[in-house]
DNA sequence: AGGTTTTCCGGAATCGTTTACAGAAATAAA
DNA sequence: TTTATTTCTGTAAACGATTCCGGAAAACCT
């Protein structure tokens, strides 16, 4: 019924559980002849070592922790992935947690994984946070962490995020390009590190072109995604002059197709739509969706790679580690030019 | 730097450790005078038990480890969301391991787990598995193991399922009521129980609906997205008389989308589609896409409800606990008739 | 008062490993 | 041959909690 532990062996053996351990370990002290029947009884009982006495005594959980806002999300189920797949190679195991956007639970949940559960934390931070000294314990303990996508404004820890700035930028001088002279933008929560900074692409890009930013355009989602359709509706009814919309998230890019939907606004004839997406389908949408990617899989893989990097040699995070991978403007038909009569 | 102990709490105190631990335990061996003090210094020193010497002693891991084939997959992430909030519910950790589809990941991450690092386990087997020796050994250690979705034939656990039967009967029976004669199925893997289940509810429509069943308008996907689109043009060029395509999963349905583009076949007027999906977006597809959509979330949540009944009673799960919950079929334009003429 | 039961607390064992320390045997050096 | 070194193994003390016992003090009975 329960796993054979290392005393049963070693009392199998007629060894001490000492040097059943280093057999195990692979330690230079023990000869070559015992690690052989060590090994060999351990591979027959399937044995292996139980992993909370193991880490009690290293002081090594062997695992970490992710902490998302979401999961149902190609972003960040495409980031788990990578995550996940380093840690494999690490041989470690991943803890998930969902904050769904809430601060307290992000509060909790770091003060748990902070207790020692984990010896390493990824955190995409909830669009509520603002207040960061649950942090601090982390630092404290020494516990490395590393951001990604939704990041620590200021933050004393290393960061994986996509070139945002340019990525509005990009977006925005796209739209612009087809013809876009009113440019909306949607976002979901104005502290968030993601959606300041993509605003700040679409601004400059903006006044680049001459534009001048009106903050009427700027449309901020909620968490209810019947909410952010009625939002952008309103947007588009009060404003008519609208003809492109840029949607700083997946989500509210897919409300928008709804809102224009529903107030009757062909997409691209009248409204042209860009949004930051990793979604698979953005192709096969009625009109295809143009895109900012995400390198999203590589960015869970970097940042994990990130923290490996600092666990095994037990140092911090530098911030100097921050990584800023490229996005990748994917132009489809939501986007497309007036087409000139034949 | 490191986390204050209980020992050190109980120095402090000038108590016991024992006294101090039942003290946090809330045990009614010690007085509430004591008590008190223990919580209110507690408190202040933001002490937590260390969570693997108390696993260690309790035999408890606090945690349940959830064994998927991807999690790239809107079904999946629906999933994850649910048992994660069941989890936090029931103040449990949850480990997340993908397999990819792969049989021998997936029996080294059921033995790790067997080695008493989770409490229990939520599985959806990979495709490629068809020997179950593996989860022998979750049995013998008296682990409690639910399968959702993806379920080993005879088990002898619990299962969380659609009516897959029923489901794939319905999206036949739609597709044959629009006028398709000559419909495709696509799976993903002959040894999976929602593959075969759902292909026989389709069999059972189209026998039922006088028409015969024709091995060739069967197609099992590959692993690779490219692959399968080219598989599914295949299909079509060699069969033109397909007329339906019953996709019985998701990644199956968007191929067969591109691969009509591809070989110019208009949906719903020349192919009409239906596909198992969990997508936000099938709506906005070119054309919206008619799905029988699962309860994804609602299955994450009752798979974790029943595990977790089995975990707080130290009992195992019956098979007699599954469920079977009801799908939904939702249609949309790539199953529509074609339209009179005005 | 004497006996019995509660109430409350501490000592020490325990969970299953790892590792500092020590010591015996074997080998090498003198 | 004696001494120094290497090679191996075992004893015991950790890691940080929980819990079985046992016992002192207080409270409850006659």
């Amino acid at each position: 019924m329960k796993p054979i532990s290392l005393k049963q062996l070693a009392q199998a053996l007629n060894l001490s559980s000492a040097t059943v351990s280093r057999a195990l370990n692979d330690s230079h002290e023990v000869s070559a002849e015992t690690k052989g029947r060590v090994l060999a009884l351990a591979r027959e009982l399937n044995y292996e070592p139980h992993p909370f006495a193991s880490s009690l005594r290293r002081q090594k959980s062997k695992t970490i922790g992710v902490i998302l806002p979401e999961v149902a999300n190609n972003f960040f189920s495409l980031a788990i992935d990578g995550i996940e797949e380093i840690a494999r190679l690490n041989n470690y195991h991943v803890l998930v947690y969902l904050t769904h956007d809430d601060h307290s639970r992000e509060v909790d949940i770091v003060q748990h994984l902070a207790g020692g559960r984990a010896d390493g934390i990824l955190l995409s931070v909830a669009s509520e946070t603002n207040q960061f000294t649950h942090l601090d314990l982390l630092a404290e303990r020494g516990i490395p962490t590393v951001f990604f996508d939704r990041v620590r404004a200021g933050s004393a820890a290393a960061t994986v995020t996509t070139d945002d700035h340019r990525g509005g930028y990009k977006a925005t001088q796209h739209l612009l390009q087809a013809g876009c002279r009113h440019i909306a933008y949607l976002l979901v929560s104005n502290n968030l590190s993601i959606g300041q900074k993509r605003m700040q692409g679409y601004q400059h890009a903006m006044q680049e072109a001459g534009l001048e930013y009106s903050p009427h355009l700027v449309v901020q989602g909620q968490r209810d995604k019947a909410e952010n359709v009625a939002l952008i509706r309103q947007l588009l009814e009060e404003h008519p002059e609208v003809d492109g919309i840029f949607a700083s998230v997946e989500s509210l890019a897919l409300s928008a197709y709804e809102a224009c939907h529903e107030v009757g606004r062909r997409i691209p004839e009248d409204v042209k739509v860009v949004g930051f997406s990793n979604m698979a389908a953005a192709a096969l949408l009625e009109p295809g969706l143009t895109t900012i990617t995400q390198p999203a899989y590589e960015m869970g893989r970097e940042a994990a790679k990130i923290l490996f990097k600092a666990i095994t040699k037990n140092k911090p995070v530098l911030p100097a580690q921050s990584l800023e991978l490229e996005s990748e403007l994917v132009v489809r038909r939501s986007t497309e030019a007036a087409r000139l009569k034949p």
